[in-house]
DNA sequence: TTGTAGGCGTTATCAC
DNA sequence: GTGATAACGCCTACAA
């Protein structure tokens, strides 16, 4: 069954046909009517490899992940398929993992299949070296190219992101506020989004005349992180001898975490110990007390992703950077 | 650039450059290195739209999920993209939800784009009502359907499983057999996998000479449902006055959900509670004091799924069910 | 072993 | 408003 079959069905040309799919206003109401008759009552639809090869796209994006099993990315994941479907676009995904390599082998993926637009998810595909980012300059010369949580100004690549140094900030400045006097702060990247979060703190720090302590910013990351090895690598941390009344985290699993560390050395939180998580998942909801978290809004990140890429997919001129306000959302894991 | 530029720059015809795209082996050896060199120096790539016209296939799985945040199926994704992708195969994603008409519109989407195969992950793609499951019965008439943890017999439906019903009763049984009088079972799900688990709850309480009871046999489930939610439930059963000594549930999320019960009434886990979980997902390292679980060996079955996919995508005769048995990992919300 | 030519199903550009 | 017809870029008999 293709545009032949229903041209002849209906007594027309497949121009006409083609005119009617594609809702030229060009044609007749009748014979429009008599087309679209046809074309229900065959049930046709027309080929979309053909219509790809026509128009050079198939109406798809690319999502790129690092880790779809990441219970904040596997969010951001369901908004933006669900956003770009509403509008008439299919998904294809690609986990790349954390590897430079897998990420660019990924790009390539998505090019070779001329997807239409390009969404990075996560600040992990923007390389801290220029070199690194060599893949992403040539995947934006291409197509659009939109990035959930990354920065990197370049033509045709598209930021949308959250203010995370201001946010960590406010909740440093939460916890002094409260009377904390040693904040550790535990974070797990050292890519552009982490940096802006460490230096969150350290704003912080200043804002309130103190002066930062190196034992106390900890870098801590393992591919398959879990609960248990963060907490572990709190009471290694407690054993060498490290004091602190808070614990500051660049994501709720940190902060999950750092609640098993308080229950293992029967430490009392928010009392002898504060905590906050980062990303407000739900993950903040499963640890007792449950966690306070700093939300990122994600869901209306990923809603300015998807506007984003269609308008610059229409050619539209869009902004090249956007950027939203955080919400530190208080439970029982911290003071006040 | 395309495949004619090629053959000029290369001195042959297109059919020898498609012969060496495709391995032919009916090309001699210097002709293939030379019109190797030439597609390498141009950094020359097929058409994806083309090749898909002409061959019917732009190797693209679709793989459908009711909700990808769920941390379960996102684990789910990950392995079954990572799998297929490790065999040449891109994969189209789709969040349906649970409704039955959005499901079908997934199904039409990705058999209008022509996918090779279709992976629906989870048992709420089959329905109870025959008449519910047309659209799978259509879907496999196009392609293979690989079916993760649902049950559906038809031709080119392949289920990949695991046995939830003998889980849900061994699991059922080490409660009963450490001590525990009154399990209360609590489920999310009415569907095929349900009613299985449900089935096994019956399994182990009649193998052990106990008669069921209707109230310790409770559903609850929420569109997006969250820990609070079903500890307040809990907390409403008790306020009936409802007494149990263990709790078995469906999903991880249910178990943290009353761990959370527990605490909120001041038990003991598991002095005065026993607590079971189902997924064995990294919620579970997330409660205090840790859930024991059903491990229903995700990452076999996503293995096997992919398998099952490429197999029956090579026409080879594939089984048509496949059952994976289930390992109960015991932690500290159970006794023993 | 290699080349020629027709087909895949659309869209788009012309005439009429 | 409608109809031929040439792209689009590849694959693949069939011929040489």
């Amino acid at each position: 069954m293709n545009i032949y079959d229903i041209s002849r069905r209906a007594g027309v040309s497949i121009a006409t046909v083609s005119r009617v799919l594609n809702c030229s206003p060009h044609v007749s109401q009748k014979t429009k009517e008599r087309v679209l008759a046809v074309i229900e009552e065959a049930g046709y639809v027309p080929n979309a490899f053909a219509r790809g090869l026509g128009l050079n796209s198939m109406q798809t994006v690319g999502l790129l992940c690092p880790n779809a099993a990441d219970p904040y990315l596997s969010q951001a994941l369901t908004y933006l398929e669900r956003g770009f479907r509403s509008h008439g676009y299919d998904c294809l995904l690609a986990c790349t993992g954390k590897e430079l390599e897998a990420r660019a082998a990924g790009v390539k993926a998505m090019k070779d299949r001329h997807v239409d637009g390009l969404v990075m998810m996560g600040s992990t595909f923007v390389e801290t070296s220029e070199r690194g980012n060599h893949y992403l300059r040539q995947a934006a010369s291409t197509m659009p190219v939109v990035l959930l949580n990354g920065h990197y100004p370049c033509e045709n690549v598209y930021c949308v992101l959250c203010d995370d140094r201001r946010a960590t900030a406010e909740a440093a400045q939460f916890l002094l506020d409260g009377g904390r006097k040693r904040i550790l702060y535990l974070y797990h990247s050292r890519n552009f989004s982490g940096k802006h979060k460490l230096q969150g703190y350290l704003d912080a720090l200043e804002s309130r005349g103190l002066s930062p302590d190196e034992r106390l910013m900890r870098y801590y990351s393992e591919d398959k992180m879990s609960v248990v090895q963060v907490r572990d690598f709190l009471l290694e941390l407690d054993a060498e001898g490290l004091r602190f009344d808070a614990v500051l985290t660049s994501e709720d699993l940190l902060g999950v975490g750092a609640v098993k560390y308080a229950r293992a050395k029967g430490l009392s939180v928010p009392g002898d110990l504060s905590i906050v998580g980062y990303n407000n998942s739900h993950l903040c909801l499963c640890s007792e007390p449950e966690l306070t978290s700093v939300d990122n809004k994600l869901q209306a990140l990923c809603a300015h992703c998807v506007a984003t890429m269609l308008g610059a997919l229409q050619g539209r001129v869009m902004p090249q950077l956007t950027v939203f306000a955080a919400d530190l959302v208080r439970r029982g894991s911290t003071l006040g």
